[in-house]
DNA sequence: ACGCGCTTGTGACCTAAATCACAAAGTCTG
DNA sequence: CAGACTTTGTGATTTAGGTCACAAGCGCGT
């Protein structure tokens, strides 16, 4: 099983246990963990927490469970957490102040480590501990912090521009804030956070549901039963 | 094709393709949109684009494509997007507070409405126009406002509490910005948005094209050819 | 040493989603 | 109005992921 390439859905999860992990780990009454346990924990089911911890390798110890600091070891390692990453937040508005003087970055493994802006007001002062500076000046700055992961937090227009400019800066990981697409070239990773998107999802199922409800409703004042038989949930 | 049950896959497409249209349709030199292009904008492909919209209906003409405003209209319609949907934010530490002064829900379909928290140096304050309530206050100004969306933003030791104390109020949908499982009732739909999580996904494949960098350079100075031949892209 | 109860690791199976590929239905041109 | 050209809508196929179920492995008590 192990040496099988890590599959996406399974490379999402890992941060949950990772998660899980640490609380467990915090208070130390639990040496060890089953995949029961954990799986109540992040939300998910057991064979589902065994298939994903198996692609790491064979960490458990079966009638015991994982070793809760050994298998964290392992999926810090494995995602690549194992020193602090350097990341540059661009675009200090709302929401990039609000992620620049986050403190919970730090013991999840990154720190910021630059900002940029474009607006003179905001070019030159500090937020927290760092100066921003001037987007003509990511490439340099970069080079010299060893940024590894861009953040764009600017609004959607200049989005796309922000990103080539970090590409060709070299970096190769990309979370965009901005409700906007954008291109990059094959070896760059784009993740995209929309909360307005998350919120019209949350609007569809909150529809549909009312939509079956009253369905129901009216139903039942006629005395029918079942009005829509595809009253299934989400997730 | 109609009156089938629209994927889930494809209901969290539908604010992407929504977006497009919208900046179709403000510069009015486009009545019409291809699944190509769309597919374009989208950053998916057109086959996709196509099966997505077919869950709706036959909106399209073969030859010439969507018409933009129509197509516009009913996937805000499918999303329940029609009127503004009335949300509360709980917790205004650095996250809250950008949440509740972003402008751009308004255009997007949401109105934020409520604000709450439990530290006394917040509550009874304002941010923007909206006076901070006290948490224990949630349910009778819930049902005053009609508010139908609860995100929360507080730490996350105290997010399973709130999320039951919106469940209890007769919230359907909860976004969730705190790093931390929350368990609902099964008629409400919670939604996670972990940007820690995030950054630590992108960390896993920045991790693992740099290795396969690093290999494919080791096996070139050695003269040997492809040393992984599992060099797949994210995504 | 051995059997019992617990828990892992994983093949087999099932479900959802992505992709392919093409007939059907339209526009446009001369 | 015929024929070339576009683009949709959707079955068929492939791929990825989730779930089931159980043999194999381990600890513990006797
Ligand atoms: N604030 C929120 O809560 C929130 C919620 C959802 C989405 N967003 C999205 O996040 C992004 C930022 O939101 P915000 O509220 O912080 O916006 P904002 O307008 O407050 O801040 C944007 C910042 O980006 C800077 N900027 C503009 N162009 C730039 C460029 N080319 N290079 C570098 N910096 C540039 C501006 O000077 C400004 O400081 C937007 O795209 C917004 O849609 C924000
Ligand atoms: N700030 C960011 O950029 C950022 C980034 C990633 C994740 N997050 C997550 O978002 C959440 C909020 O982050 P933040 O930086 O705004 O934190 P914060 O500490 O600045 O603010 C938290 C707010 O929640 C309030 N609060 C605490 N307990 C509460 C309760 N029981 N009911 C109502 N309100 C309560 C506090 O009074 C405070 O105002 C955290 O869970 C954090 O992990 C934030």
């Amino acid at each position: 099983m192990r040496n099988r390439p890590i599959p996406e859905a399974t490379v999402a999860r890992l941060p949950v246990y990772l998660q899980a992990l640490l609380s467990l780990a915090e208070d130390r009454r639990q040496m060890t963990v089953s995949s029961d346990e954990l799986a109540q924990m992040a939300g998910v089911n057991a064979a589902k927490v065994r298939k994903d911890l198996s692609y790491l390798g064979s960490y458990g110890t079966r009638g015991v469970g994982y070793d809760v600091e050994y298998l964290l070891y392992q999926i810090t390692r494995e995602l690549g957490l194992t020193q602090d990453l350097p990341a540059a937040i661009i675009g200090l508005g709302n929401l990039g102040r609000a992620l620049a003087s986050f403190k919970g970055f730090a013991e999840r493994g990154f720190k910021i480590s630059a900002l940029f802006d474009v607006d003179d007001s905001v070019v030159g002062t500090n937020v927290g501990r760092i100066k921003v500076r001037h987007l003509d000046d990511l490439k340099d700055i970069v080079a010299e912090e060893g940024v590894v992961i861009g953040i764009i937090a600017t609004p959607p227009a200049p989005a796309q521009l922000v990103a080539e400019r970090l590409a060709d800066a070299g970096i190769k990981s990309i979370l965009n804030f901005a409700p906007a697409v954008v291109k990059v070239p094959p070896d760059v990773t784009v993740r995209k956070v929309d909360l307005s998107i998350e919120l019209q999802i949350l609007s569809f199922y909150q529809q549909r549901n009312q939509a079956i409800a009253t369905a129901r409703e009216a139903s039942r004042r006629l005395g029918t039963s079942d009005p829509s038989p595809q009253a299934r949930r989400p997730h």
